[in-house]
DNA sequence: GTCTATAGTTCGATAGAC
DNA sequence: GTCTATCGAACTATAGAC
């Protein structure tokens, strides 16, 4: 691994554990064992080492997303391997995840990050449009908000940043699982 | 209202804003009209206004909670009208939850507001009473981990406080009703 | 109750030696 | 690639006049 990349790790670390506000250059030059001079030999601001971890972990999802939409043709389906991917990224990035959580909405105040919002308007349309379809479908109870729907399943995947930490004892597809199985009888159009 | 609850009130949508470490002595200042050294004369730090703010809602919030577990008996109540009671909540003290759901990680790190823990440790305690409450009289299903519906739960409806803005459109209650309507689906012990 | 004035820290960032 | 040394800005808080 580069040394750019050892030194966006631990500040990957620091800012998802502290809140980029609350992480100063020294914190991270500090836990990488140089002074906080030499961190500027690698980038050129700290505003920079969160702008890399953030950019790069926002391509990757929507990636992932675009992939399992191309290869899943039916609503429930979808659902579930979205939601999966998305448990999946709270394990395997786990830092990106807390960072964008905690902070995005004071990044997106500075012009440089703008392209943060991008995220949440595709992240919004893909979820509009799936629980369309389930409701168009009639897999989908037809009472509920799609607008408040679509924010309940956001907020219910990515707020498990929070508690979740990779490695301890429950693993990531144990709590996407529970979590599927109360959120896909909670929306499901009701047997008669 | 007093000099000292007007001050307060502006604090408490500052630090809602743009987060306890993000807001300056300054900024609060001059969004009442005064200078940063005039504060002073009514509190003696940044931290002792957060202090007051959150103990004054953790207080009444119990107090609520409280009240409702004396009238309500039965389960199904009981979860109903804790859900409404967390969403007026948000809607009546909406500076307050979000202070609490943005900085109380970071303030958990002083001794001073080692009482913040407490809080967690009663709704956590409150929330896994109910639904043991409900497993065991065949209201709820049986195949969910408790720990893990509990966060469920507890996320899902403080997070909220992230989007909901009181007064706008859609009402505090109305989402509430939503919510409900998804999370008791989603709870409850299928039909045979 | 607010102002003037400022002390004392901490912060992000830079310049140049090694 | 890291260190030494430091600048200038921003921050919390204080002292004393009005």
């Amino acid at each position: 691994m580069s040394r750019r990349q050892q030194l966006l790790d631990i500040a990957g670390g620091l800012f998802a554990e502290r809140g980029f506000k609350n992480t100063t250059v020294r914190d991270i030059a500090d836990a990488a064992g140089i002074l906080s001079g030499s961190l500027y030999h690698h980038f050129d601001s700290k505003e920079s080492i969160v702008d890399e971890l953030l950019s790069t972990f926002q391509r990757d999802l929507f990636a992932t997303y675009d992939r399992i939409l191309a290869e899943q043709p039916d609503t429930a389906g979808r659902i579930d391997a979205i939601v999966r991917a998305s448990f999946d990224a709270i394990d395997q990035h786990h830092n990106e995840v807390a960072i964008f959580q905690n902070d995005a909405a004071y990044l997106m105040g500075f012009e440089r990050f703008a392209y943060l919002r991008e995220h949440n308007r595709r992240f919004r349309r893909m979820w509009v449009g799936l629980l369309a379809e389930g409701t168009a479908s009639g897999a989908l109870r037809a009472d509920l908000d799609p607008e408040l729907t679509y924010r309940f399943i956001r907020d219910t995947v990515w707020v498990a940043v929070r508690w979740y930490r990779p490695g301890a004892d429950v693993a990531a597809q144990t709590v996407a699982d529970q979590y599927l199985a109360i959120l896909l009888q909670g929306i499901a159009a009701p047997k008669e």
